[in-house]
DNA sequence: TATTGTTATACTCTATAACTATA
DNA sequence: TATAGTTATAGAGTATAACAATA
């Protein structure tokens, strides 16, 4: 009952709220936002996804996409591309919108291997894998 | 360069996720807010706080703060005590107070033992002191 | 009937600035 | 002058609902 333990929320938010200031920044630094990062990310990885998909991949908002992928377009880094479906625009990123998205994952790694400095390599590995499986699981569930 | 591994941020993010809607729910299964258990949470633990340093502690807004203390204290689950310098209200909380914070960290803990069940209790241990230690790395920067 | 993309709307959260009373 | 608390306001972020085109 009387569980002093500490909450996991008060552990884990400090280091969220540094990363998603290293992704912020990172992607401002070229001229994108950390949302416009993402889809670029995820429209790369995954070619051939529509927006809907790339929105639930990141658990974003099929709405909001919508005016990211309008700048994205304005800024020749990625094509609305009609596909077989022709409701669904295929993401499709262009050569710039690559090299934009790689120059903001190269800063991003930089900040992180700052911040992952006072981990040995080995429990640097066992957090990854703890994460993912905490992840898998909160994902099923 | 075309450095492939993940984000860490997408690593993190469902994780805090999960653990914010843990304790939105528990607090809410008890008629307050996460801000105002957390609230309750560092006015028990350090005795003789002042508004602003319970808010400091949470990174939380010196602004915000008063309408979730005006609650909390109409709620008689707190009361804002004049200290030696008048212009500070010490958090002082009541028993009912106290009941409270400790029945919703009692629902979270169970909720957060679920989410933690993937993995073992040595890996359990190493997550949180990696997490601790990350923790103080980036409050320090 | 269901789904994709889109737009509009409202609501919440957050940040900033100002004010008061004390120090 | 500086700080604690308070208030008001504006902005960002988010969620919900509706619509047209297509399946």
């Amino acid at each position: 009952m009387a569980d002093d333990r500490e909450d996991l929320l008060a552990l884990v938010m400090p280091l969220t709220r540094a990363l998603r200031r290293i992704e912020d920044e990172a992607a401002a630094g070229h001229g994108i936002t950390m949302w416009q990062y993402a889809i670029l990310s995820v429209a790369v990885e995954r070619p051939g996804s529509n927006q809907a998909a790339v929105a639930d991949t990141l658990a974003y908002s099929r709405n909001r996409i919508v005016a990211d992928v309008d700048r994205l377009e304005r800024d020749g880094l990625l094509r609305r591309q009609p596909g077989a479906d022709r409701r669904a625009n295929v993401l499709e990123v262009t050569a710039a919108g690559t090299a934009t998205m790689r120059a903001v994952r190269a800063d991003i790694r930089r900040h992180e291997e700052e911040l992952l400095a006072p981990l040995s390599a080995t429990a640097c590995q066992a957090l990854v894998k703890s994460l993912r499986r905490l992840r898998a699981h909160v994902r099923s569930s």
